[in-house]
DNA sequence: CACGATCATGAACAGCGTTCAAGTGCGTTT
DNA sequence: AAACGCACTTGAACGCTGTTCATGATCGTG
């Protein structure tokens, strides 16, 4: 290295992986979101992107990286999807504000089935902890449903407030999976958005009324 | 062919083939109950069952099959779990019927955890129809849920009650599955059991109230 | 212009589920 | 009882996967 700074020396290298990195993500994207998550291969996005298969391992680690990558522009692609904070709610538009957001995660799970299923069919391998970005995508994502969970019940702390969103969150999604998947199951699609609606809306009154 | 009965040939062959079919869904479980589906292998599974590689496809058409017998018989382990049916169910214990039956899925999730997961996490090839023992299998599951929805909610007709009660099933599985798994969320397990509870018993609540 | 570190390349590797030519053993026939 | 023929068992081989690495091209630098 000639200068001092040591970043000086990979500068145009630096640029070119970011430029490949891109490619990389948005083939991948396309193969997830046409085909599927396990129909992505190592090959196919190498021909893709028009680069040699190594010059992958060169961008990304390894492909768990890459689908990472993919999987967090889905989760910022939903949180785009719900529009921007309302926040102010009160007892009485509170439960039509989680049934709005019931709503919105089932049409987004809809409309980007392959690349929405992505997010949980991968695996971390062994115990490589979700990277910063995940966590801090979930974070504002549970925040929204924690709004209108306030204005239900004001008497929750913090803490339980957190837990019960979480659980609200896991039983929507319960829901909007097992109905779109016909491995178990086998919701007719019509009546998911209906039923979905019922059940929330049953959460919100039984849990209002201190049950 | 000697004899008039055209099975007659094959009698001894079909015997030592069922023969290594149980040796190889035994196999099959051990290895899926203590490191999961995804570290299963062909040659493990010949190892185990002291069977040549090969065998195991005279024993069943894929892999694929010989999972689906072990997930059956999980399902068989989860029905013997919750006990015989009850039965009668009145407004009174409707509820708890709900809590209690999500509360075994729930411990039944906990306690094998590797091979639960084996339940959801196998995808069937292309368009492959589930077998029909796994159809079967899932209608008795749902119908114990259904009786103390009758009981919770008489006003709802046949088919509404069954479309709620896979509903409701999987809003339980949600949190049951989101609260088992580290990849999102991550519930401290202590209190998925009483987050269950608490929204179980609110959907009945809001339930029973024709919200 | 020439040198040297650096990076891209794609053939090679390890491991997977699945297949198949070849050898073995069993049931049947004489 | 003996020998034949066919079905079955066998494990090496196939095709495919993600990942690696020696080799050759490339670019920045003295």
């Amino acid at each position: 290295m000639t200068g001092a700074d040591a970043n000086a020396k990979p500068l145009k290298a630096e640029a070119r992986r970011a430029a490949l990195r891109k490619l990389l993500i948005a083939a991948a994207e396309r193969r997830i979101s046409e085909d599927g998550l396990g129909a992505l291969r190592a090959r196919d996005l190498a021909a893709d992107a028009g680069c040699a298969l190594g010059a992958i391992y060169g961008a990304f680690p390894d492909l768990d990286a890459l689908i990472l990558e993919v999987n967090l522009r889905t989760l910022a692609l939903f949180e785009a999807a719900l529009g921007p904070d309302g926040g102010g709610f009160d007892v009485t538009n509170a439960a039509d504000e989680l049934v709005r957001l019931g709503q919105a995660y089932l049409a987004f799970a809809q409309s980007h089935g392959k690349r929405w299923r992505a997010l949980f069919q991968h695996q971390f391998a062994d115990g490589r902890r979700p990277p910063d970005g995940y966590v801090a995508e979930q974070a504002r994502l549970f925040r929204r449903i924690e709004a209108p969970l306030q204005a239900l019940r004001p008497d929750l702390s913090a803490q339980e407030r957190v837990l019960l969103a979480r659980s609200l969150f896991s039983a929507t999604h319960g829901i909007v999976m097992l109905g779109l998947d016909a491995r178990l199951m086998a919701l007719p699609p019509a009546v998911v958005g209906p039923q979905l609606d019922l059940l929330i809306r049953a959460m919100a009154t039984g849990l209002a009324s201190r049950a």
